[in-house]
DNA sequence: ACAAAAGTGTTAGACCTACACCCATGG
DNA sequence: CCATGGGTGTAGGTCTAACACTTTTGT
């Protein structure tokens, strides 16, 4: 076990699938691989952890150094050890998920001169570097089922946002309508989410009351134990 | 990022929280510490990862060196990497969460002699080394939460169980009563159980009739896109 | 006959599901 | 006045929750 300290060739590596929610669609941030075998590659940010720095700093320190967005939510998402990940070396890499505070969301577009760009979901996403894909498909799953019993969806929006735009928000991404008048009940009967005396106007058509999701009355509800549960329509 | 091929120094280990139900109680695997500063604590099975085996090869290895038990169900837990959870160097650790199947369980009992043991969960658990004890806490917790939506109570019991067992042991892991007769019900809605023709005889009291976990029926129902909930009573 | 554990039904109320029209605003 | 998106109620059916006695066996 002692002598193991010297031998062992494994790189540690963490990753970030990051997404972020807007205009009724779901992106996901990329970066173009700029050196090495998979030059060119689109890749998640991610990159070596430091021998002093917790697995979490590193992705916050690589998050910011190749991105420059603000992260709203970060969880560990999964390890992935697989001897052939990475064609060069034994790497390992601690993937984590996280959403993006949508204030910071438009900074960046996709232009060919960028590196960092947001990539929409649905679209034909390209092949990414090493198990990248793979990476992202778990991600989007514990998304999907954790928008179920976890109000993250809120960390994809605004602090004040229209009620419509958390009802789109889980149509996007759980991939399928669901319906208006039970979704509202549904929500509104939980007791966290409050409405502002704010109003948006949208471009066209009525303008919407503004609702805020209220942190203090969600932690009150998991004290008493409630366990939150949006499997409808 | 070249450069850090040799430069990093961490060292990948993995560990593992095996479960184990006999007798109405849930108890942990472990193993007493043989070398280094943490000499004579216990500590939950596992070492480090080699450079030519997957993560997943490596926990396997390790509990098949150091236990001798027969997993009956594996699947990682969390990736543990603070900068000094190991006192002597920077070691991360990749720990799963195993369950035991019964017929293996009842092999070894604690005594004063062996390095490895059994222990209870609820008795006073003794301080484990390094950040054991976090890493256990954290495997109860997925244990517990995963009983409501995936059958794995039952890789915790033998293949043909008295509906009972099943009963308790939710019981048991839950720390709390559940209706007798609903949680029958329920159960028994899902169509995953099976009544077979063997009949177990208790020390005292009625017979009970064996039932078994269908895991055909259970995939069926799952790609009919159901989405099991066991949270009653 | 007693002790121990297995086995079993009903009912009231809560919750879920399905469903479609009116409202407020800007152009 | 039209187009656009916001906002709202009800009824039928299903599921949940609460509840206790009888059956089978061994001693």
């Amino acid at each position: 076990m002692e002598a193991i300290f010297d031998k062992q060739q494994i790189s540690v590596a963490v990753d970030a699938v990051v997404f972020g929610y807007s205009d009724k669609k779901l992106y996901v941030l990329l970066i173009q691989q700029k050196y090495g075998s998979q030059k060119g590659k689109w890749a998640l940010p991610g990159g070596f952890v430091k021998d002093q720095e917790s697995l979490d700093q590193a992705v916050k320190r690589e998050l910011s150094e190749e991105t420059s967005v603000s992260i709203s939510y970060l969880e560990q998402l999964y390890t992935f050890g697989d001897i052939n990940r990475d064609p060069r070396a034994r790497v390992i890499t601690v993937a984590y998920l996280g959403l993006v505070n949508p204030n910071d969301f438009s900074l960046k577009a996709y232009t060919d001169a960028m590196s960092v760009a947001w990539y929409h979901i649905d679209d034909k996403l390209p092949d990414l570097a090493f198990d990248h894909n793979i990476i992202l498909e778990k991600a989007l799953n514990r998304l999907r089922r954790k928008l179920y019993y976890e109000p993250i969806g809120f960390k994809l929006l605004d602090k004040y946002f229209p009620f419509s735009d958390l009802e789109f928000l889980y149509q996007t991404i759980l991939g399928r309508s669901i319906d208006r008048r039970n979704f509202r009940k549904k929500i509104m009967s939980l007791g966290f989410v409050e409405l502002t005396d704010q109003v948006y106007k949208p471009q066209t058509g009525r303008p919407a009351k503004l609702y805020t999701f209220d942190k203090i009355a969600y932690k009150a509800l998991k004290n008493q134990n409630y366990y939150l549960d949006l499997r409808f329509v």
